[in-house]
DNA sequence: TTATAATGCAACCTGGAGGTTGCATAACGT
DNA sequence: ACGTTATGCAACCTCCAGGTTGCATTATAA
């Protein structure tokens, strides 16, 4: 099951900053390597061994759920967080966007040149 | 000439949090687009037709600088910003890692649930 | 049923991101 | 030589991201 089973093809032309911006901090990206391995993680567990705060653990989870990079469901007394794939993907997809118009600019500047 | 020929392969250890916060912001990404596309551009381009100060793109341009995704060279009166697509290359190779690793989870998950 | 564990909510603090304005300076075109 | 263009630098402003602490609430374990 590769990436592409996922289908981020859609490609919903919402703006991307948003998924960018959730990623764009340490904490967080520890957060999602976390739970990109796999089985889904209470705050509680997810805070254990941070030098943070709970509360501070709590607030980037949020940050980023709102970025749909994650999500969490309240089982019981706690709340579980789940990788969501989605947006990296979708992101991803966008960089492969760029890198292809970078590298045809590239391709007529060499053509060019040659002439 | 595809992105492999650029070999994001070296994969610098070093954090990508500040990358993806240098993506983390819509100017920013427009600022990306527009020199992604080929030709270097001066500040004053990049200035026109945006509805923010030459200083507003000059700080974002800084930004998008220090996460390497850009370089700027003093060109006679004006200083031309280029694209460098070393640091997308490497985001994006982090995130085929995260996405590998959910991945193997759920095939690990799957051939439990088989068992 | 009682103590404890796991969260939610809210108020508060601080630093830096994102923007603006004003002024100084170097390069160009004429 | 002069007016104009393209920048750089710096001071300043406002707002929000990231963190913390304190208190209330809901499940659980014993």
């Amino acid at each position: 099951m590769s990436s592409n089973t996922r289908s981020a093809g859609a490609a919903r032309r919402r703006s991307r900053a948003p998924v960018f911006a959730a990623l764009g901090d340490e904490m967080r990206l520890l957060l999602v390597a976390k739970l990109s391995s796999g089985q889904p993680h209470s705050i509680s567990q997810l805070t254990k061994g941070s030098s943070l705060t709970r509360q501070a653990i709590t607030k980037h989870l949020r940050v980023l759920e709102g970025a749909g990079i994650v999500h969490g469901v309240r089982t019981g007394r706690e709340s579980l967080f789940e990788f969501d794939p989605a947006p990296l993907d979708e992101i991803k997809e966008y960089l492969d966007l760029v890198s292809a118009q970078w590298d045809r600019a590239l391709a007529r500047l060499k053509s060019f040149v040659e002439d």
